[in-house]
DNA sequence: TGCCATGTTAAACT
DNA sequence: GAGTTTAACATGGC
């Protein structure tokens, strides 16, 4: 369900309910969920994988963790418990197993829009500056920084780092700066190939790292290994990633 | 059936 | 106190 791109999806399914008034409310979520009464959905916003419904004097942030759901109008999931349940004239939405939360303060003061991948503000330039500031970090580590690459998650970074031909566990200072600058811009038009895909349900189909087991280039076996800090699953090549060590 | 995973936070360790 | 590890959350596919 996450990724910043599924956030996107997400986004443009609510579209009709922007401007509606919220006529009901229900759910488990922990937080004061009257608030919303009678609220009209000023707008829907997305930071990474942070998905934003706006209310005149407050926001409520919704994360789906690792298995966070929604569904429009019918809730899917007769057995399991609702987190949150708008419902408006026309439909309600339902979501499932997220973090919810109250946000009262404005937006702009808690969110850098241009570390957001997918925002409109986004700034490579600013990325690869933050990138500079831990050469000692592993590229695989730090593709998954949210304060850095807000919204891209395991999948986009195995397949960025695929992409560019760039072994998970090089040191990001010995990265040439090229290559470094083009695996920051990747991070961001990945993700819009990320979107394109999953909008069309072909996404899967178009991974070529993530869960494979032989490399399309090479027909040689993947390596699987839970790479870096956060000791996530890095799927890649030995023969045609380069692997950047030396910090010179 | 058991394990694992597109994620994050906070508590419990050292 | 810093840094690291573990638990919690809770679903669905293999």
């Amino acid at each position: 369900m996450p990724e910043g791109p599924t956030m996107v999806l997400l986004k443009e399914a609510l579209a009709p309910f922007k401007g509606k008034k919220v006529l009901e409310v229900a759910g488990n979520a922990k937080i004061e969920k009257e608030r919303a009464l009678n609220q009209p959905i000023k707008e829907f916003r997305t930071f990474g994988k942070h998905f934003l419904i706006c209310f005149p004097s407050f926001t409520i942030r919704i994360h789906f963790l690792l298995f966070g759901s929604f569904s429009i109008d019918e809730q899917v999931r007769l057995n399991k418990a609702v987190r949150l349940k708008l419902v408006f004239d026309v439909g309600t939405v339902y979501f499932y197993t997220c973090a919810v939360k109250i946000l009262d303060e404005s937006l702009d003061d808690i969110y850098d829009w241009s570390t957001d991948v997918m925002n409109k503000a986004w700034s490579p330039r600013k990325a690869k500056q933050k990138l500079l500031q831990h050469p000692k970090e592993l590229i695989c580590d730090e593709l998954l920084d949210q304060d850095i690459f807000a919204g891209v998650g395991n999948i986009i970074k195995n397949e960025v780092l695929f992409k560019m031909r760039v072994h998970p566990e090089s040191k990001v200072g010995a990265i040439p700066s090229t290559k470094l600058a083009k695996i920051v811009s990747t991070a961001s038009s990945y993700s819009f190939d990320f979107l394109a895909w999953r909008r069309e349900f072909v996404l899967i189909k178009n991974l070529k790292a993530h869960g494979k087991k032989i490399c399309p280039r090479c027909q040689v076996p993947l390596i699987k290994k839970h790479t870096g800090k956060k000791k996530r699953r890095s799927f890649f090549c030995k023969n045609c990633q380069v692997k950047y060590s030396t910090i010179s």
